[in-house]
DNA sequence: AATGAATGAGAGTTCATTCAT
DNA sequence: TATGAATGAACTCTCATTCAT
C-alpha cells in the first residue's frame, strides 16, 4: 500500500512543503539480538560524527549508513525517518549533558571540584564531536514528538544550572538565581562552544580562564546596575 | 502501516538541501537605477530574516524572493547564488558587530558606559533577527571567497575583545588576556543567542545579569588554578 | 498583435515545452533610420559571431545584445524573438552561398577557374564564424516560417548543385546527376566543416586536395557498383 | 498587450539549455546487479535516440528517463550529471565508428570490399540516430575529462583514415597523402550526414554514388593546382 | 534481516521576453 | 527610441524513503 499526501491538496499553501516525518516512536523496532544492537550502535556513532561534521542539512542519510557500513535498508529497519535518527543522537547527548550536571552539584564532593566538574565536563561532553551539540540543539528541526522530549531536557537542564549556582555560588550574588544561573550556564556553552570551533578544547589555558570566568561569576558582590 | 503527513499543512516547512555553489563573486551587477537598490534592500532583508528563522538548510531562495515580494529571477540578478545571498548578509551583519566593539572600546566613554555599550549592543545585534548570527558564523557554509571574509572579521572581531577587555580590565586579573578576552565575548555571545532563543533579550533582569557577569569577569582578582 | 500557435496542436506530444516563437515577420520594424540600421548591423554580426562561437543552445539574447554594446530592449525592438534573429543571419549567410553557386556556374569563366571558385567561396563563407553554417543549417531550430526559408534555400541549393556538377563534369560521369550533384556537395560541405574545426581553412594543401577532390569526382568514367 | 503562449500546454518541446556541469567521474557506480544493468542500457539507448532527434541543448535528463521509462532518479544514480550520461553515449558511437574503419583496412578482404565496406559502415553507423555523430562530435559540450577521450578518438580516426587513404588508393594519387586522407574521410561524412537529414540513407543511388566518389578520390592521377 | 535499485518531490538556477522609465 | 530591471516557466540535480529480491 502506498503513503499519498493529501495536505497541500486541502489548502494550497504555496510550495514550501516538505517532508516533515510523522510522530512515530522514534525506534522502528527494538534489537532483540546482540547483532541488531551492534548495528543501531554504529549507526547512531556514524549519525552523530557526520552531524557534529557537517551539520544537519548535509547530514544524508545515505552518508550516514555508508559510514557504518551498513545498508540505507538496514538503517530504515531501525529509525523510520532522518528525525528519529537525530533524534536518538539528540537523547544520548541530552543524557551526558545532564550527567555532567549532576556531577556538578553533588554536594558530596569539595566545591572547588565541583566547578572544575562542571567545566571539565561541557568540555568533554564536547570534545567527541565538537558541533554536534549545537547541531543538535539548535539546527535540527524537531518535529513535534522531539518537542517534548527537547522541553523535558531543557527543563531538567534549567534544573541543572539553578541548582548548580545556588549550590556554588559564594557570597550574596545574585538577586535574580534563575536568571544568573541560566545566563552562566548558557555563557560557559558559548565559550566552550567557541573554543571548540577554534579546537582550544584541549587547551589548558582556556581551560584556566574558563574557570576563572566562572567561579568570579559565582563570587561576585552585586549585580551591576 | 502506512500514514500521512499533517505537519506541513500547518506551517510547511522547505526542504532542507545541501549543494554548495561555486565560488562566485558577491554581487552579480551593481545597481545603476535608485529600484534596483530597493529591491537588493528588500532581498537582504527577507534573507536575513528568513535565515535567521530557519537555518540556512530551510532558507530556500523562491521563499526569500517570494517573502521580499520579488521574482526569483530578480533576486538572481543580483546575486549569483544563495552563497553570495548569505554572504552579503554576512557582511553586513559582521559590519555591525564590529562597530559594536568599536563603540565599547572608546575611552571617551566612562568605563560603565562602555560595558553597558558592550552589552546592550550585542543584545540590539542580535534582536531583530535572532538566530541570524548563529547561523551566519556557524552554520551556512562557505565558499573560497567568504573563508576570506570569515578570517578578516574574525581577527578584527578577535583584537575588538582583546581591546575590549584590556580597556575595562580592573586590578590584576587574568595572566592571558588574549585567552581570557576570547572567552569572555564567547561567553557573552553565548548567553545573548541562548536569551534570543528564549524570547528574553528584551528583558531587564536578563541584560542586569550579564551586565554583571560580565562586570565581574572584567574585575576578577586573580585566575583560578 | 500578437497570435497563438497552433502547429504542435496538431500532434499532441508530451510536456516538453518550450517557447517556439510565434510566426511573425522577421524583422519587427524596418529601420528608417541610418542608426536602426546600424544598430541591426551591430547585432547580426555580434549574433552570428556568438552563434558560430557557441552554437545555437549557449547563445543568449543577452549576451548578443551585450556584445553588440546595445540594450538587450534594443534587440528585441528590431527582432521580436531569439529564432528571428537567426533567422536573419540565416538569411545573409544562405545569400552568401548561393552567390558562391552562382559565380562556380558562370559559362563565362574557364572551367578550372570555376571549380576553384566553388572551393575558395566555400572556404571563404565559413571562414568569419567558422561553425555558423553548421549551426545555421542543423543546429538552430526553426519554427513553421523559417522552415519555409529554408526549404527555398535548400532547392535553390540543390539546383545550383546541378547546375554546377552538370556545367563541370567531364567524360561521361554519374548517370544519376541529381545525386551525384548532391553527395559531391555535401562532401565539400563536410569537408570545409571539418577543416573549419581543425583550423586548417587557411592551409594551401587542404585547398589543393579538396580542389582534386572535387575536380576526380566531375572526372570519374563510370558510377562504380 | 500581452503575448500568450498555449503551445506547450498542448505539446510543447524543450528549453534549450547551456549549462555545462562541472567534471566528474563517467560513471557514478558500477551495476552489481543484472537490473542496473538493464537500466543502464535502457538509459543509454533513450539519450542516444533523443540526442539524435533533438540536439544537445534540447535533450532534457528528464526526457531522456522518461523514454527510457525510468525515473530521473535512476539516471542519475548512474550518471552523475548530463555531460556524463552524453559522455557514455560518445564512447559507444566512436567505438562503432573505429570499428568500421578497421574494417575497411583489412587488407584480408579485396579492395572493392574494403571501399564497400566503409561507405557501408559509415552509412549504418549514422542509421540508428541519423544526427547523433553529429551531435555527439560537435554540438554537445564535453568538460576536462571529456576532452582527453574525444582527442583519443580524434587520433585514432585520424590514423584510421590514412591507413584507409593509403591502403586503398591507386595510381600516384595525392603528394600529401594526410591531409588527402582527412579530406576524404570529412566528405563522406559529410555525404553521409547529409543524406542523413534528407532520409537517403538508404537509398541505393546514393550508396552507388558515394562509392564512385571514394573510388574516384582514391584513382585520382594527380593533385590539381 | 539485509541489501541496494528505484522513486519523485522539490531545490537552485537560467534566460527569453516584457514594460516602466 | 533606448534602457535595463523584472518576470517566471523550465531545467538540472539531490536525497529521503520505499520495496523487490
Amino acid at each position: 500500500m502506498k503513503c499519498e499526501y493529501f495536505a497541500h491538496i486541502i489548502h494550497g499553501e504555496p510550495r514550501l512543503t516538505t517532508r516533515i516525518p510523522k510522530p512515530t516512536s522514534t525506534m522502528r523496532k527494538a534489537p532483540r539480538q546482540a547483532r541488531s544492537r551492534a548495528t543501531i550502535e554504529v549507526i547512531l556513532e556514524s549519525a552523530a560524527r557526520i552531524l557534529g561534521e557537517r551539520g544537519w542539512a548535509a547530514t544524508t542519510t545515505n552518508a550516514v549508513a555508508e559510514t557504518a557500513g551498513v545498508s540505507i535498508g538496514s538503517l530504515y529497519q531501525y529509525f523510520p525517518n532522518k528525525l528519529a535518527l537525530v533524534e536518538a543522537v539528540r537523547r544520548r547527548h541530552f543524557d551526558e549533558v545532564l550527567a555532567v550536571l549532576r556531577a556538578s552539584t553533588d554536594t558530596a564532593t569539595p566545591r572547588a571540584r565541583r566547578i572544575a566538574a562542571f567545566v571539565d565536563g561541557m568540555i568533554t561532553v564536547h570534545r567527541r564531536f565538537p558541533a554536534a551539540h549545537r547541531v543538535l540543539l539548535e539546527e535540527a528541526p524537531r518535529d513535534a514528538a522531539s518537542e517534548a522530549t527537547h522541553r523535558r531536557f531543557e527543563m531538567e537542564y534549567r534544573k541543572g544550572c539553578d541548582a548548580f549556582f545556588i549550590v556554588n555560588r559564594r557570597g550574596n550574588a545574585a538577586v535574580d538565581a534563575e536568571i544568573a544561573a541560566q545566563v552562566l550556564a548558557a555563557a560557559v556553552a558559548g565559550a566552550v562552544h567557541d573554543a571548540a570551533r577554534l579546537g582550544l578544547l584541549a587547551s589548558p589555558p582556556f581551560r584556566r580562564e574558563l574557570i576563572a570566568l566562572v567561579e568570579s561569576s559565582l563570587t561576585r558582590r552585586r549585580a551591576a546596575g
